[in-house]
DNA sequence: ATTAAAATTTAGACCAATCTAAAAATTTAT
DNA sequence: ATAAATTTTTAGATTGGTCTAAATTTTAAT
């Protein structure tokens, strides 16, 4: 068994090894849970010893498939949970974040089961995340930058890879929300920014900065 | 802010003190933590310096009105989670109490305004249990135990004082569910075992002690 | 190749929640 | 009222997770 403080050490850990190549730094593990160096150190001793990560000293971490197993499940539960409050709660996905921050930790195989059943087995989580199949495994669907989209392509938003309230409550206020239809009419070379139709509507500048976090397909 | 174990202590000694008249002992308190009477003590000196209990040495303990209100919130949680997971989920009424336990430690007053109103308000828990309203007042609605129901009276199943899964399993096979309606045919005045007919089935005996944990109105 | 800077680990401490063993207070029995 | 039994509290230790400050290792700069 893995306590509340393991389990998002691993999940942590999975999460930053997703965006980078190669091991995890203490560095980046600290500023993630909010703690100092020498706890991460601390912690990945007792995660090395149960086999959950492979650690060698100053040379940075990565899951082991058990880690990795463990990591899944409590994503699992996290993007369920999250897909239960906007759904089913009528919580805005601006808010769920944190609530599914304490969900993700209640531990019984069958509340996750019925509780998927429930929501419909829903493939991806409010902010499009993809979540795993009971057995641990992720999907990984098919989606590009809006910045990597060529003018006169029409996609439709389908994930964002930044989720903090502020930005999703910026993307609200635009009128993007999941789902909706984007036709790319100018890329502009200066700033990077993108010229876009949201719903057919007349274009609107996007800033390169937000055309980076949202995911098309 | 008061952390997952003092509100597990709270929520104890809100139930003790409704079953008996007067201060909670630290040994009753110990024996419903599952922990000794030294960890009780322990605690109820943080709590009585936090203010949510009465506590003078030796002389056993009661909360304060900020600990009541604190103990009324818990409980809230606790009941309109197991509503949750019985109506929405579909466990059984024998299985929700464990994990009911968990998530009545998640703290937000929004998921639980919002999970109250999914519900539709639910006035009592799956065992009958009155659920308190946002302002933490308890419900007291009228009933009494089957034991003390007379041959001839017709009543309806309301609620039930022993929830251990093997009782409540017990009942589901002899067709006692919440809402049923119970005709007293006769009581036996040598073990205090009622002849009791179960929704206009044929008359079936209940022994005193399942009788007696089962409140009707 | 040295040196300076940055990252990481160790040493030693703290806090919450628990334990066992022993002491003190209260209750019950004689 | 005294002694015995029970309950409760204290003393001292442990575990998980965290901290600061200092030492060590790795990486980057000259
Ligand atoms: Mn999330
Ligand atoms: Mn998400
Ligand atoms: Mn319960
Ligand atoms: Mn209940």
């Amino acid at each position: 068994m893995s306590s509340f403080t393991e389990e998002n050490y691993l999940k942590i850990i999975y999460n930053l090894s997703a965006w980078q190549e190669g091991e995890v730094s203490t560095n980046a593990l600290a500023e993630q849970t909010q703690t100092r160096a020498a706890s991460v150190t601390d912690m990945l001793r007792k995660l090395a010893d149960k086999n959950l990560i492979h650690y060698k000293k100053y040379q940075g971490v990565r899951l082991t498939p058990e880690g990795e197993r463990v990591a899944l499940q409590v994503i699992r539960k996290h993007r369920l949970w999250e897909v239960f409050l906007v759904d089913k709660l009528g919580f805005g996905w601006d808010e769920v974040h944190p609530l599914a921050e304490e969900l993700e930790h209640i531990n019984s195989e069958k509340l996750i089961q019925k509780l998927d059943a429930f929501l419909g087995h829903p493939s991806a989580d409010p902010h499009g995340d993809p979540i795993p199949d009971p057995a641990g495994r992720m999907p990984h669907p098919e989606h590009c930058r809006l910045t990597e989209v060529v003018p006169g392509q029409a996609v439709v938003l389908v994930g964002v890879t930044e989720h903090s309230a502020p930005f999703l409550q910026f993307l609200d206020r635009t009128g993007l929300t999941l789902g909706c239809r984007l036709e790319v009419v100018e890329v502009n070379a200066f700033d990077g920014s993108v010229q876009v139709g949201i719903s057919g509507n007349a274009p609107q500048f996007v800033s390169q900065a937000v055309a980076r976090n949202l995911l098309v397909s």
